[in-house]
DNA sequence: TATGAATGAGGTTTCATTCAT
DNA sequence: TATGAATGAAACCTCATTCAT
């Protein structure tokens, strides 16, 4: 049906502003709902822009998605600074918390990128490699982080320890999604950090 | 050109096997696309029977999904055997590579699963209610396993040891999802059950 | 979906029953939803006999709607009985009176039927005529009575009464429907019976 | 053979007319068919609008029945004139016979309006809510209207009278329908009109 | 820079009905 | 005397998208 009069009429619309209106709205949904459940008619009801204006802004749903997983990729890295040198138990730790704490800050990209990576669909989103890319971006830098932990160690080592250290992050992620409140997510981090100390020494010693 | 299977009107009414086929068709979609992406159309295209006669065996969609994730579980249950008595390192990490082939095994049902614990829908799908519990009763039955495991450790300990091994599990299946064959989901597992070792031992330790 | 266990199962169904709880349930939907409003569906699940088990009973819908107009005219002639010899004024009160406890004893035969009576559709319903011609019956008989009331009526002024007659107690049924309690039928029908008594005289004398 | 009309294809946006375009449509439908009766699929064919065009300019069918009910009312005001002074016999009889020449002249609404009165669903539509609340506007115009006519009548006794008159119209309407061609409608109100005048002279006798 | 209106495809579900048993 | 299962048509409605302004 015709949507009712938009509540805050724009004069002088500015695109900028609308584009992160709508990216705004498509965020949430998307976050919540996932690439089939967003409509872009419930994003158009969320921002408050007809659905016609989303196609100025956009491609089509795909971009739209992408852009979505794009800006919050941004986001989610000023949230999550890892540190360049990445060395001693301690440091390991502070990295595990604050990965936990940037999880319960903003978990709507890991949520949405997750339920996109889970998908096999016949013709891939663009926002679903969009994501596999940026997390793989992540990947590298704990990989380079991860050397100066674990001086002794294989790259192929390295490697392994930095895919168990994200696969613990994601897994941990979930059960704080599914348990909610009965989940003490930090404390569930510590553990995967000290995991990851022993495992990095134990490899240490058997090289 | 092979000839396509011969479309064999069901004229002998036989309503297990039309359920059957229903599911098989569900399953395989569900898995694949979630819960949204899976159209009564598609199951219907996909299992031979005219959409209306899914809805003569089941309510409705969501009916549906449920009944998919609740036969997948059932067999899931029978390819992963989880030992009464979770005894020694060694039993640990049989179980951690059973756990690896039993996902590469039937990926769909921990896919759809999965898709279906992270999406937060307004009105929640019985499906989801549903994966969330047959989990909660996997749960359960791995605390119970790993008490034998770990002698010495608080009831508090060995859920967050469970809590812990879940997640990890979890994760090192988005990870082979997303990595496909470059990652060696048992090398993955077998590192999860050192961690696990490690990790009770140190408690076993401090306490 | 498949319809779960009848409560009671029918042990050697005995067919007139059968057929007569099919009626009971379509009369109370039919009563409240008129024609297309009346699922086959509905009624099976009021019934607790399963859809086919109506089309034993019944060759299609028109059938059974036509037979629910059919039974619950005979079921409305028992409640309604109309003297044979309508003299003076107090007789004519009396059958007004009655005229609207009758509706509000059994108001489902004229709702449904005054549904019918107003549809106008393509091909018109069996149910439709069978009512038209059930009420011309009633129509005659009061005519009949009125006869004695109004000695010096043509039979052109008798039928104009009668219709008259007809026509506010169509009128008053559909006002009680509209008002529910805030609605004394009963004062309304002898308002309407002393109206007819004046027309009647007014008439005799005119003549 | 006579060209079709040339399926003008909208291609400049004229809201209102397309509005307006549907509502004929549904009218028209909704008058011969009642609530159940009117698909949206007929009125799509019969205004040539594709179906979801129609779900642009109405929230859904309920929606869209109840814009029915409302413009049709607004039609009928227009046609059928009150008088604000109803004083005297004649002035009476003039209401009644426009009554009847606007109950032919446009029965639609009201034939619509009585099917939607005359059903009892699980949830009322809101167009009969609508058609409930502007018949109780006609009631009361009628009311004050009456007021003039039957100085001397208490309150209580007015409302009677124009809860009757109403009765009668319906009743009326409802045997014009039925009847056809072998009604005369104008004749029946002429006679309501006067029994109405009877009424209320007794009424104000017997005060 | 936007948007009102339209549109065809497809979504879930219900419909009346049939048929083999 | 029934009924489980099936079925094509059609119901209501939402979808992503386009286009003229």
């Amino acid at each position: 049906m015709a949507p009712k009069e938009a509540k805050t009429r724009q004069r002088r619309a500015d695109g900028e502003m609308s584009r992160a209106r709508i990216l705004d709205a498509a965020t949430e949904i998307a976050g919540e709902r996932g690439y089939e459940g967003t409509s872009i008619g419930a994003v158009s009801a969320k921002c408050g822009l007809p659905a016609s204006s989303i196609y100025w802004h956009f491609k089509d749903k795909d971009d739209l998605i992408a852009a979505v997983i794009e800006r919050s990729f941004a986001h989610w890295l000023k949230v999550w600074q890892l540190p360049e040198d990445l060395t001693g138990r301690d440091r390991l730790m502070e990295v595990a918390v604050g990965t936990a704490k940037a999880f319960m800050d903003s978990p709507d990209f890991l949520r949405l990128g997750l339920m996109l990576a889970l998908e096999r669909r016949p013709v891939e989103p663009r926002a679903r490699a969009m994501f596999v890319q940026v997390r793989e971006q992540a990947f590298e830098a704990l990989t380079r982080s991860l050397v100066d932990l674990a001086a002794g160690l294989t790259g192929d080592q390295v490697r392994q320890l930095a895919a168990y250290a994200v696969a613990g992050a994601d897994g941990l992620f979930i059960a704080k999604e599914i348990g909610g409140d009965s989940v003490d997510l930090v404390a569930m981090f510590e553990m995967h950090g000290q995991a990851l100390w022993d495992i990095a020494q134990r490899m240490i010693g058997e090289n």
